[in-house]
DNA sequence: ACTCCTTATGCATATAGTTGCATAATAGTA
DNA sequence: TACTATTATGCAACTATATGCATAAGGAGT
């Protein structure tokens, strides 16, 4: 559902193509936006047919031929009125929590190594979070950022909050699960 | 993909009907699992198809009757196996944070308002957790939990993990926004 | 009496997202 | 020469999830 907003966001931006937009999607915004390379150039075609972005053909010698697409005033428009809508809830899906609730079918050990393997995961997440944030951002830097810049600090941030608490609670978690 | 062998956990734990697991979704687990209740009753079914779950028919005088479901030994199996296979990778979808993005087009304030009720939303959840916290888990309680318990405990703990990482970033945010 | 809430289940339709496969050019490496 | 990776796009079929509507009995409030 708001897939379509996403992907009008980052062509507001810049134009993109499909692949650029997926690129995105596994490096840059990976952390806080998901979707596969099959949802994104569907997306992209539905977002043409209904005249939110234009499509111009770009033949290249060296690499197969691509698409930029551009946003178009409609599509602009109708972003702009998302935005202003209220957001709706949150939807979590937590995998882990619910595989702690089958206490009699799941033994500690396996429950603790799939416990550390997710803090490893957020471990390095977050290890390369503050590697990007000391290297881009110095503390003389910051204090004259671009209002962009400023929100994209932002957002990193946001995923370091998150990565820590996923780590603290799997501290925790197995402390109290090997007590 | 995994709605299946959460209501499988559920009912696993005790036989339940549709109705009674679309209340753990709205209220006991809806902060680590999301399912609407047409879902439910769908994933039910093809549960019962396929064997996983028996179904009892149980009237009621004084209400409608209901269905209550019991887990079989195939779908105990079934539920074992999925236990024990690797987490698949997280899908993070954060609405706010693709919105910071569109700095031309959504003004500071609007943005500044959903960011302020998001951190709303978050503190009262936060609220709810520690008025649990404190009324269920006395310092003395918490030293003979059982080991079902121990394990809602933790869940709890992320939740408070999570809620307070949210405000802590809220606060941040508004903070590096409006300076 | 009328309306609204809770309990209890479900169908039909639509949209969102996944999985598997397919194509095709170039560049690097074994 | 054969394989593998990157760039670049897409179809077809499936499963997952959302949206809107429908039914029906009892209890509480006005």
């Amino acid at each position: 559902m708001s897939l379509k907003y996403v992907i009008l966001t980052l062509i507001n931006q810049a134009p993109s193509t499909g692949y650029e937009i997926n690129k995105s999607f596994e490096k840059k915004i990976g952390y806080f936006w998901h979707a596969s390379h099959q949802q994104v150039y569907q997306e992209l075609a539905k977002l043409k047919k209904t005249e939110m972005l234009t499509c111009e053909h770009a033949p290249q010698t060296d690499k197969p031929d691509k698409k930029v697409y551009s946003i178009t005033v409609k599509g602009r428009d109708e972003l702009k009125k998302w935005l202003h809508q209220p957001l709706p809830d949150k939807k979590y899906k937590d995998i882990l929590l619910v595989r702690l609730l089958s206490a009699d079918l799941l033994p500690i050990d396996t429950l603790c190594e799939q416990i550390k393997e997710t803090a490893e995961f957020e471990q390095r997440r977050l290890g390369e979070f503050l590697h990007i944030q000391k290297n881009c951002y110095s503390d003389e830097q910051k204090k004259h950022l671009s209002d962009l810049d400023k929100r994209l600090f932002i957002n990193m941030k946001k995923g370091i909050l998150l990565a820590e608490a996923e780590i603290t609670w799997a501290k925790e978690a197995l402390e109290t699960l090997q007590s």
